[in-house]
DNA sequence: AGGAAGATCTACT
DNA sequence: GTAGATCTTCCTA
């Protein structure tokens, strides 16, 4: 894919319920800027996440300094530590509510040697396959947290897909300590780097 | 100061 | 596949 058919997705896009933004996020592209490369990911996997009615939200507590973007503009980076790891969201919400969609697994498409270096690992099938493995191999720390996904000069954003067809699974979400009824986590079907096959 | 948190790695059965 | 150690911040006391 050449660089110049990189379409970052409007901010409306992110003005939905987070279950249907994670859903649609399938199939589209991470993009990260590191100097003069570009390290493109297909995002396979996502988990929604709401505000004070979700036991297993950040935001489930109400506002604080942690989880404050969550309560703001759509379409920016959400980054936070959990066990070690920087886990990488965008916001998501109708207008005047709160959410996000947690990235949970790429497919690495492009600065595949990058992503090694970043992850100490030659392993391609382990280089993506989690949301604390993608945030390493795209090098995405705090210094992002809040950075506008949504604009094509920001040094990680989100970008158009191709368009090509797959068939999307959902489960509940991964680790959480209490999860909500519906279920809130999508991927897609037989992509190897999603990162669990099955989880009731 | 202590503990929880949306995870990962390693070392086994 | 599962178990256990370890990971690093931020929140609460």
């Amino acid at each position: 894919m050449g660089n110049n058919r990189l379409k970052p997705i409007p901010k409306g896009f992110y003005l939905r319920d987070p279950a249907d933004v994670a859903r649609d996020l399938l199939g589209n592209f991470l993009v990260r800027r590191i100097r003069n490369h570009l390290l493109i990911g297909k995002i396979v996997e996502t988990e929604a996440y709401y505000g004070k009615d979700d036991p297993a939200s950040r935001a489930f507590k109400g506002k604080t300094r942690l989880c404050e973007l969550m309560f703001g503009e759509v379409g920016k980076a959400f980054i936070y530590m959990v066990h070690g790891n920087w886990l990488l969201n965008v916001v998501a919400h109708p207008k005047g509510e709160v959410g996000a969609v947690l990235l949970r697994a790429l497919e690495p498409i492009k600065g595949i040697e990058i992503m090694k270096k970043f992850r100490k690992t030659p392993e391609i099938n382990s280089l993506t396959n989690g949301p604390g493995k993608l945030t390493q191999a795209l090098n995405i720390t705090k210094e992002l947290n809040g950075v506008d996904l949504t604009s094509p000069s920001s040094t990680i954003f989100i970008s158009k897909g191709e368009g090509e067809n797959f068939e999307i699974l959902s489960s509940h979400r991964i680790g959480v300590t209490e999860d909500l009824k519906k279920e809130l986590r999508f991927f897609i079907k037989d992509n190897i780097f999603v990162s669990r096959k099955s989880f009731k």
